[in-house]
DNA sequence: TCTTTATGAATGAACG
DNA sequence: CGTTCATTCATAAAGA
């Protein structure tokens, strides 16, 4: 065995049997190939629905997002894909809702995403935000604090009091805005927009991709 | 040495020493990476000229949010309650954040506030919580696995060793909802937005691609 | 079309 | 500092 080993390292270092790579390389390499062409085909979406009008109403950059209403012809972009449970996924986690107190509990979620895991594509933080959500809704719905007619602020059920805590940053800035607020203008969710990709494009501009690959897995000779 | 050979094989067959590709495949698969890298800069980079000219996305005044897709019809206007930092802001704090200035210090804090100020309403608590929040969910984004994007990666001296780049994603069957059952990734994280991108990756020629990277160079188990 | 509803996700702020 | 809460954003689906 010894020696078949240090045969294989002669094969794979002189390249007479090609290149080798780890199983991690070739999932790394994988996934930055689909990312490209995700991207690829995401930017030629864009600019083929962006070419196609002269007026740009309604499109927006920000989530990528095209309105179809808005544009005359254009088409839905979406940018985000986000997770849906399955419907079974939905009833294990409806479950597990009712049993536990609520508290989902960080290794509590991995167990959960992995059993999910086998009935869809799921993520520990789809878990996270889904039973976030959940106790949230549940409780806003549970006591919506209905609004009494008369003009007397409506006696809130208690431990809404302390919620008042939350919200003391009032904002009272409108007369700033009224008239010119020009300065105030911006872009919504650059955070997650096409504006971001773009900037981080440029800067692996004149960065070889290929040498990147190749430094990374050392493939090449 | 034929003892050897069936060794290297068994050992390519089995994954144990990974796998291998010739130097034709390498080269195809070069050509493929390189490709989709520069199709993406170019498309970016078009996009980004058209876009210079145009706003198209919603726009905030001070604190007033109007939704340009209500705007055909009738502006809605919604007042906030919570501090939002602006683009130019937030653009300044990433800046600060990123120069490593991991402590925020009191004093630190004040001059900030009184920078940001000029460009728009915000207070010291504002910057204070708009660091420790950054922190905290970038840590928290680096323990669960990420994908990096080519460039997408490096930045976010966070410090912290994310080490386990375990795939937390797990593919699974295609019992899906969302109709497309041939997903096969979806990258969760990674705060520069991109991961929209990639979430297209769901897509069906995502998909393809990695199904004929698989037949063409029979990598992957 | 435009509005409403439901819900995954993002985030400022508060808590322990 | 790490968690958790409350609110808001973004959107798909369903109404009207």
């Amino acid at each position: 065995m010894q020696q078949a080993e240090e045969y294989l390292q002669y094969q794979i270092q002189n390249g007479v049997c090609g290149k080798v790579m780890t199983d991690e390389q070739v999932e790394e390499l994988r996934k930055q190939i689909v990312a490209y062409a995700s991207i690829s085909e995401q930017l030629a979406e864009l600019h083929k629905s962006m070419s196609a009008h002269h007026d740009f109403t309604g499109i927006r950059l920000g989530n990528l997002y095209c309105d179809p209403i808005s544009a005359s012809v254009g088409h839905k972009i979406t940018a985000r894909q986000r997770w849906t449970p399955t419907a079974l996924q939905l009833q294990i986690l409806e479950n597990i809702y009712e049993q536990g107190t609520g508290t989902p509990s960080k290794q509590k979620i991995k167990e959960i995403a992995s059993e999910l895991a086998q009935h869809g594509l799921i993520s520990e933080t789809n878990v996270y935000n889904w039973f976030q959500n959940r106790r949230a809704r549940s409780k806003r719905k549970s006591q919506p604090s209905s609004v009494s007619v008369n003009g007397e602020a409506e006696a809130r059920p208690e431990g809404v009091g302390a919620k008042d805590k939350r919200t003391k940053q009032v904002i009272s800035d409108s007369s700033d805005n009224t008239g010119n607020g020009a300065e105030s203008f911006y872009f919504q969710n650059s955070d997650t927009g096409i504006d971001q990709f773009i900037g981080k494009m440029e800067m692996s501009r004149g960065y070889d991709l290929y040498s990147n690959l190749v430094d990374q897995f050392g493939m090449l000779g």
